[in-house]
DNA sequence: CCGTTGATGTCATCAGGTGACATCACCTTA
DNA sequence: TAAGGTGATGTCACCTGATGACATCAACGG
C-alpha cells in the first residue's frame, strides 16, 4: 500500500489529499453505480459489495446510505412525496377532491418528467425484477396515504380521500408507464396524466 | 431417538404409522403455524426455522413449499386470480369494461369474504409490516394485470384495459380495508365494493 | 422381493443485513 | 499549538434468509 494508492479514484482508496477527508458524494457514486450494474447484469446478479466497490467505499458504508440493495433507487421519493403533498395543499379550498388529487399528481411530473431517458432505465431495471416492483408500489401506496391524510386534513371524509389518492395513483401509474414506453417525443408526462384523467372519466360514465 | 418419538405431533418427529408416509399436509400445517406466529411475535421476530419445527417440517422444507418468508401468506391469491379472471371472462359482451371488472372483484369477494375474521388477522399481519404489505401490493398488481389483459382478449384498448383494472383494484383495496375495519357485521364485502365504486363514480362527476 | 418415486432431512455455502468498535483527518477551543 | 471532539469510514463478528447437492426412507407397482 504505498502513498500513491491515495487517489480517491473509484475502487481504489477513499482519501483525498486536500479538499475533505473523504472524497465526497458518496452516496450519489453509490446511486449512479448501482443503476449502472443493475441495468447491466441485473439486479440479482448484483452484489452489494460489486456497487461499494465501483463508488469505491465497502459494503457497510452502502448500508449506512441505504436500507437496503434496493433502497438505492428509491431514497429520492422523500422529496417527491413532500412536493406533491406540498401542491395538494397548496391547492384552492375552492378545488375538488379530485382536483386536489390532480394538482399533487402534478407536481410530481414536474419532478419526474424532466429526464425522460433516466426515467426510461429506472423502470427498465425496476419492471425486470419483481423485488423492485414491490419497493416501487409501496412507495407509490405510501405516497397515496401521505395525500390522503392531507385531503383529510382539508375535511374530505376518510373513505373519499382514501379512494381519491388510490384512483389518482392508478391514473399516474398507468400515465406514466404511457409515458415511458411512447416514442413520441411532443407527449409530456402532464399531458399524459391528463388524458388518463379524462379516460378515467369516461370509464366510470359509460352511457 | 426410541420409536416412540414416532408421533407425527407437533415439533417431533415427520413420520405416520399406517395412513401415509409423512404426516400429510405439510405446507397447511406451515400456513397456519406462520400466521399464528406472526400475530404473537410479530413477522420479523419469527425465524423460518421457528414456523417449520412448529409445523414438524425443516427449514429446508419449508422453502420446499414457499418461495420465501412472506410467501406462505400469499400463496392462495393464485386461486383468487384464477377465479376473478374466469368471473371477468364469463361476463356478458354487452357489458362495459368497467361492469366486466366489477364481476371480477365480486367473484374475488366471493372467496375472501366469507371469513372475516381470517381476513383480520391476515391483514393485521400485513399492514403491520412494511415486507408484507409490498408482497400484498405486488400480488394486486399481478391480479390486475391479469384483469387487463383479460380485458384486451375481449377488445378493449390497452390504455383503457390498465386504467379499468387499476381502478378496479384501488376500490378494492379501500372496500376491503372498510370491510376489515367495521364493527357492522351486517355489511359484507361485496356491498363495500358495491358502495366504493358508487363513489368512485360521484368522485369522477364533480358537478 | 426389488427398484422406483417423492417428500423429506442433512450439510455446506452464499448474500443481505446489523451491531460493536477502531481509525483517521478535520475542526473547535482553550 | 496542543488536546480533544466529530463524523464518515473501515474492520470484524455474527445472524438470518435462501439455495444447491446429496442422502434417506417408506410406500407403491410390478
Amino acid at each position: 500500500m504505498s502513498p500513491d494508492d491515495i487517489t480517491g479514484g473509484r475502487g481504489r482508496r477513499h482519501y483525498t489529499r486536500g479538499v475533505g477527508r473523504w472524497e465526497p458524494g458518496a452516496g450519489d457514486r453509490l446511486r449512479e453505480a448501482a443503476l449502472t450494474l443493475y441495468l447491466e447484469r441485473g439486479f440479482e446478479q448484483t452484489m452489494v459489495a460489486d456497487i461499494a466497490d465501483r463508488a469505491g467505499v465497502t459494503a457497510r458504508t452502502f448500508f449506512r446510505y441505504f436500507a437496503d440493495k434496493r433502497e438505492v433507487l428509491f431514497d429520492r421519493s422523500a422529496e417527491l412525496e413532500r412536493s406533491a403533498l406540498a401542491a395538494l395543499e397548496a391547492a384552492p379550498a375552492t378545488a375538488s377532491t379530485l382536483e386536489a388529487v390532480a394538482a399533487a399528481l402534478s407536481a410530481a411530473a414536474d419532478l419526474i418528467g424532466q429526464d425522460r431517458e433516466l426515467a426510461r432505465k429506472r423502470q427498465a431495471v425496476i419492471m425486470s425484477t419483481a423485488d423492485l416492483r414491490e419497493r416501487e408500489l409501496i412507495k407509490l401506496a405510501d405516497l397515496s396515504a401521505a395525500l390522503a391524510e392531507g385531503l383529510r386534513r382539508r375535511g374530505v371524509p376518510a373513505a373519499e380521500a382514501a379512494l381519491a389518492t388510490e384512483a389518482g395513483s392508478a391514473v399516474y401509474r398507468v400515465a406514466f408507464q404511457r409515458w415511458v414506453d411512447t416514442e413520441d417525443g411532443t407527449l409530456d408526462l402532464h399531458e399524459a396524466i391528463r388524458q388518463s384523467f379524462a379516460q378515467l372519466h369516461t370509464l366510470t360514465t359509460p352511457h
